[in-house]
DNA sequence: GTCGTTTTGTTCTCCCGTTCACAAACTCCT
DNA sequence: AGGAGTTTGTGAACGGGAGAACAAAACGAC
């Protein structure tokens, strides 16, 4: 968050920022950056501020996206096209490799400049590639058997769109995204807002 | 996450389950599971367990799931595309029921049986269909923007998909979700793993 | 009907993240 | 050079979520 604030902090021409500007960029409490900050060194200037270009690159080699990440998709439909096409991953040093599907109808198409391919390819790219990060977008059912291959091929972080809580080896990160229950949260609130203040309970 | 393990139980034919087993199926500790449940209320049986269908109508009764949402996308690429599409959504009570985009070359396009529309429709769409969520799957520069004219139209509920802190008045909720910052993480760990133990500090 | 077993609901404790508040440190002005 | 004014870095206080542990309640066996 602080480096995609910098950034735009950059962009507009800012050289030194505050922990007050930055923290209202990130949309968190200055206190809060000022001791997150801390903890990567002391990368700010008392009674100045932190410039914002260095600051910016010291976060980016400390959370390792100055270094280019092969990635590979299982799973293109509806979501795998729009990751595959995702303009922010390639800015900030995601590179997808490969795009695999099960589905042989799916191995004409090329998404993003890159052609379909099978999901039995899995082992070969990623110990050609290097690959150690995976995204599964792949319906639920399918989930945790693709990321069974996936950790036996050598895969050691998986980002995980299906709703599907997956269990991994240990020594495997795994990140889940869930779309519609983003949605059923605010579908809550909503519910509240408008609401019956008789089932009205102290939240 | 409950409310979605107890989907998944109830297909598998069980009717009847444990706060272990739900626990189990959702990820999370037992205890944190029977005393999220017990906000709602009593809907165990001691020595026998939760009701499977039960529980369910109870959890989706309290989040407001059982009724029909209406949600506006704004912002037709890859994302929107793909939001429109997914499945998730019909499927947990939400209901597409436009999709709006600020270029007119796009206002041709039939995405997911909708066509889309132009963004000035927002405001007649909000009124005419009683929306109170919206989505935003803009670039980053036109969201707040966006978040504006949903806010003044009488949207109080709001995703957003750009990597943007959104400022919206008292009253509004918004939920961010963040693509890349997802693999952000995933990087940084893999980093600390392969990783320069020089380097290395007490996380 | 009573006892043993199982499982919930709840209390207590611990731990971690967040915020407050202030001393240290730097700049600028005189 | 010295003092006033900022702003960082961090120690201390606060709050809340998560897990352990136990009492209350339901069921079944005899």
């Amino acid at each position: 968050m602080y480096l995609r604030a910098l950034t735009g902090l950059a962009d507009d021409g800012t050289t030194t920022c505050s922990s007050e500007e930055l923290a209202a960029s990130a949309g968190v409490n200055s206190a809060k950056l000022r001791k997150d900050l801390s903890y990567l060194g002391s990368y700010g200037t008392r009674g100045v501020g932190y410039d914002v270009e260095y600051l910016r690159y010291q976060i980016a080699r400390e959370i390792g996206v100055t270094q280019d990440w092969p990635v590979v998709i299982v799973g293109i439909g509806n979501l795998g096209h729009a990751l595959a096409n995702y303009s922010g991953f390639r800015s900030r040093g995601f590179r997808v490799v490969a795009l695999l599907d099960a589905d042989p109808d799916r191995h004409d198409e090329v998404v993003a400049g890159l052609d379909v391919r099978s999901f039995e390819d899995l082992e070969s790219i990623v110990s050609e590639d290097a690959v150690s990060i995976g995204v599964i977008a792949t319906p639920a059912v399918a989930a945790q058997s693709v990321a069974d291959r996936m950790v036996a091929a050598g895969i050691t972080s998986i980002l995980n769109f299906a709703p599907t809580v997956l269990t991994v080896p240990e020594g495997v990160d795994v990140r889940k995204v869930d779309l519609s229950i983003e949605l059923q949260i605010l579908a809550y609130h909503e519910q509240r807002k408008s609401g019956l203040p008789a089932t009205e309970v102290t939240a």
